[in-house]
DNA sequence: TTAGGGTTAG
């Protein structure tokens, strides 16, 4: 119990005005509360307050990846270090599936020279080995984009601590191969997991999939979807959005030919499924289509994402609906899923040159609280160069109540 | 609590 209390206190070795929560915060509130934060302090005290709560495991390590992509993007690395090194002390550190988030951790830093040294570290804090670790590894330098060094952890790593290499572990280096355009590589590789009798699972051909189609090698992405059929390896819906993905540069009708053919396979779309068709809409100049793909994705059991709401307003201003686009907005404010300044600039600029000075104002305050500091000055001067600054001291009774 | 698909462009 002494153990585990000591290990509360190291959580907050960070705690200066850390917010008290009096009961667990849920993973969307988590997700929320950090999304729209990008003050890598702020940040912290989130952290800080989800540790303090009961938050569930993934809440917690949602809110520790965050945490430290927020610190990592302000260079404040020696942080990253603190903040991982604190749970060292933490009880759960003798399980590998816990240590590794932490190895993990360090590649969402860009950080891969300490995710090894953390691994070396393994021994001396009591936690075994095995290829759960070993993963970890790779993935941190997949994710801290190292690829070329994958293939030679791989090696090395395995050989040096008698790891055998999984299912798992071939998905990484697979990924770190389609990364480095290195596609003849892949297809050794899975003669060599044939021959090891080693599975090769759908998200294994789901990289390869992505890959293929986005150097633009159709047919041979055609023959490995072919391939995964053929070896009974039953593809989920991420396999098929890989492939509405690549049919959404095309006509809608492919697009609605693949939701049908996942739907009578069990699978249901998801909002990147409706994204793609959305915007394969647009592009084929059918808004009417389009919009009724937004207004149905409730019903559809879907829920829109940051990228939908980022679509939208682009074309509907695109297509000089700036009002709807302003509608769309404020759904995006409610839903804490404001698009980034591109799509807000053209948004803006548009109201101002329809005339829609109160609406166009009214997007200017409300996104000036929500962009982070390192975009705030291009805000400020967009606002500036519109008028939209003005009349800021003596705000209209509409403006406060809107804010 | 060890892998894959969207996203800051369009």
């Amino acid at each position: 119990m002494a153990a585990f209390r000591s290990s509360i206190r190291h959580y907050r070795f960070f705690s200066t005005t850390t917010t008290k929560s009096t009961s667990p915060l849920t993973i969307s509130a988590v997700k929320a509360k950090l999304r729209s934060e990008h003050d890598p302090d702020k940040a912290l005290e989130i952290y800080n307050s989800v540790s303090d709560s009961n938050a569930s495991p993934l809440a917690n390590r949602y809110a520790q990846d965050l945490t430290v992509k927020r610190l990592a993007k302000s260079r404040r690395y020696a942080d990253v270090e603190k903040l991982i090194d604190s749970h060292k002390k933490d009880p759960k550190i003798t399980q590998e599936s816990y240590f590794s988030t932490l190895i993990r951790s360090y590649g969402l830093a860009g950080m891969s020279d300490h995710a090894f040294r953390l691994f070396n570290q393994m021994d001396e804090l009591g936690t075994p080995r095995s290829s759960i670790s070993f993963n970890a590894l790779l993935t941190a330098y997949n994710v801290s984009k190292k690829f070329d060094q994958v293939p030679k952890l791989f090696d090395e790593i395995s050989e040096k601590f008698g790891i055998s290499p999984d299912k798992i572990s071939y998905g990484i280096l697979i990924k770190s191969y389609c990364e480095l355009s290195l596609p003849e590589s892949v297809f050794s590789i899975l003669k060599e997991m044939d021959k090891k009798k080693i599975e090769i699972t759908a998200i294994t051909y789901t990289t390869i999939l992505d890959s293929l189609y986005k150097k633009g090698k159709v047919e041979e992405a055609e023959k490995i979807w072919e391939q995964m059929i053929e070896k009974g390896c039953t593809p989920d819906a991420t396999a098929y959005n890989v492939r509405i993905m690549h049919a959404h540069l095309g006509k809608p009708e492919d697009v609605l030919a693949l939701i049908d053919e996942m739907t009578k396979a069990g699978l249901k779309p998801d909002t990147i499924t409706y994204n793609y068709l959305f915007t394969c809409y647009c592009k084929n100049g059918m808004m009417e289509d389009a919009k009724k793909v937004y207004q149905d994705l409730q019903e559809n059991g879907c829920f829109p994402n940051a990228a939908t709401f980022r679509l939208n307003i682009f074309y509907l201003c695109k297509n000089g609906e700036f009002e709807k686009a302003y509608e769309v907005f404020k759904e995006s404010v409610k839903k804490d899923k404001v698009p980034a300044f591109g799509t807000m600039k053209i948004l803006v600029e548009g109201l101002v040159k329809n005339s829609k000075t109160k609406e166009a104002k009214s997007v200017f305050k409300i996104v000036r609280k929500k962009f982070p500091d390192n975009v705030l000055n291009a805000w400020k001067k967009l606002g500036d160069d519109l008028g939209l600054s003005k009349d800021e001291e003596t705000p209209t009774k509409e403006a406060a109540a809107s804010a």
